[in-house]
RNA sequence: GCCUCUGUAGCUCAGUUGGUAGAGCAGCGGACUGAAAAUCCGCGUGUCGUUGGUUCGAUUCCGACCGGAGGCA
């Protein structure tokens, strides 16, 4: 993957492209945020949603409306069909040219959205080889793991791979799965171009902010009030839908349609499964905080109430104008 | 009113042939460089309904009471 030309700053040092990353859980604002940094702002967007990908998943998704794209031109978002699988490095690949061309517009990339790791892939050179999935490779790891025991499978990895058996967990079939399935596929370990350099390098000049309703009883009744959004948007339409012409591996991990499921086949009453769903998605909001507030390039900005949104939204203006140094403020206004 | 069952962690429940108890889920914390809205790791003291009794010792046995479910030719 190519990266963009280094350009000179006046300190002399290596100065690279910015972009600013929106973070956070789930309802946490980020998408309205964008919208308000984009009234002072040259901005266009770049979605980092693993599930907003997907064409046709936007209810569930709680993906930004037609009108607000309108608004604001948004990348990443409606780029695959859901009967296909994404992954990080095609994304980052996707992702990455959204955000030169951006440059090339002379406007500032906003990089918005919950998935931690997809956000890492843009702003950072993982220099992945491509490795396609191998599904019957696939099925037979797991196969064997269960079988032989979780244990017995990451022995194998820890044979062909020991920096990456220590890394993952060796209940972690999923991962010991696709460390071997890469292993396979591309003839050599996961993280083999690091040989020696442990980690890999910025190729954006990021300025991240993250979102947190605080106390977090308040970001959960966020998400309730969200889920019975989707509830009366029609998600369960949708999943209908989308569930007629189908999902892959990938894009059926989205929390609301396999939610939906027993309800769609009588089997599970709309009141339970809306439970589930609140459930579900409060649990990812937690593992996205995890993520986020452990990455000490985030600046965390909580919020109580509508007036302290306000001022996160005052504060990331500001944040956005010294760090570019004003170079992309609208003229109007 | 009588009979039976039942009352254990926020929820659903297991268990102790008497030595003060444990799972799943929730919750909280964490990992995450190749499926990431996924996957995985760690954290469990609670008047064992209340109250008497038996006992060295009761949540466990017995009685009464209170709450819940069901039954009554």
């Amino acid at each position: 993957m190519t990266e963009p030309e280094a350009v000179r700053s006046p300190e002399g040092r290596e100065a690279l492209p910015p972009v600013v990353c929106i973070v956070g859980p789930t309802a946490s604002g980020k998408t309205a945020a964008a919208l308000r940094l984009a009234e002072r702002f040259r901005i266009e967007v770049v979605s980092a949603d693993s599930m907003q990908l997907y064409r046709g998943m936007d209810v569930g998704t709680a993906k930004p409306t037609a009108e607000e794209r309108r608004r604001v031109p948004h990348h990443m978002i409606d780029v695959c069909d859901p009967s296909e699988s994404m992954s990080v490095v095609r994304y980052a690949e996707m992702a990455r040219r959204a955000v030169r061309e951006i440059h090339g517009r002379g406007a500032l990339p906003v990089i918005v959205g919950g998935t931690g790791q997809y956000v890492n892939a843009v702003i950072r050179d993982e220099n992945f080889a491509p490795a396609p999935e191998d599904g019957a490779l696939r099925q037979a790891l797991e196969d064997y793991a269960r079988e032989a025991g979780a244990e017995a499978l990451h022995a194998r990895l820890r044979e062909k791979d020991p920096d990456s058996a220590a890394r993952i967990h060796p209940n972690n079939v999923k991962r010991v799965v696709r460390a071997l399935e890469i292993i396979e596929l591309t003839g050599s370990p996961l993280g083999a171009v690091y040989a020696g350099q442990p980690r890999p390098r910025d190729v954006f000049r990021a300025l991240m902010v993250g979102l947190e309703p605080v106390p977090r009883a308040f970001l959960y009744a966020r998400i309730d009030a969200r889920v019975d959004e989707m509830l009366a948007g029609g998600l369960v339409e949708e999943a209908r839908a989308l569930f007629a012409r189908g999902f892959s591996e990938t894009s059926l991990q989205a929390i609301a349609y396999k939610e939906l499921l027993p309800f769609l086949r009588g089997e599970r009453p709309l009141a339970e499964t809306a439970d589930e769903l609140r459930r579900r998605t409060r649990n990812y909001a937690k593992r996205q905080l995890t993520w986020f507030r452990n990455d000490g390039r985030v600046h965390m900005l909580t919020y109580a109430d509508a007036a302290g949104y306000e001022e996160c939204l005052q504060s990331i203006g500001e944040m956005v104008g010294s760090f570019t140094g004003e170079v992309y403020a609208c003229r109007s206004r």
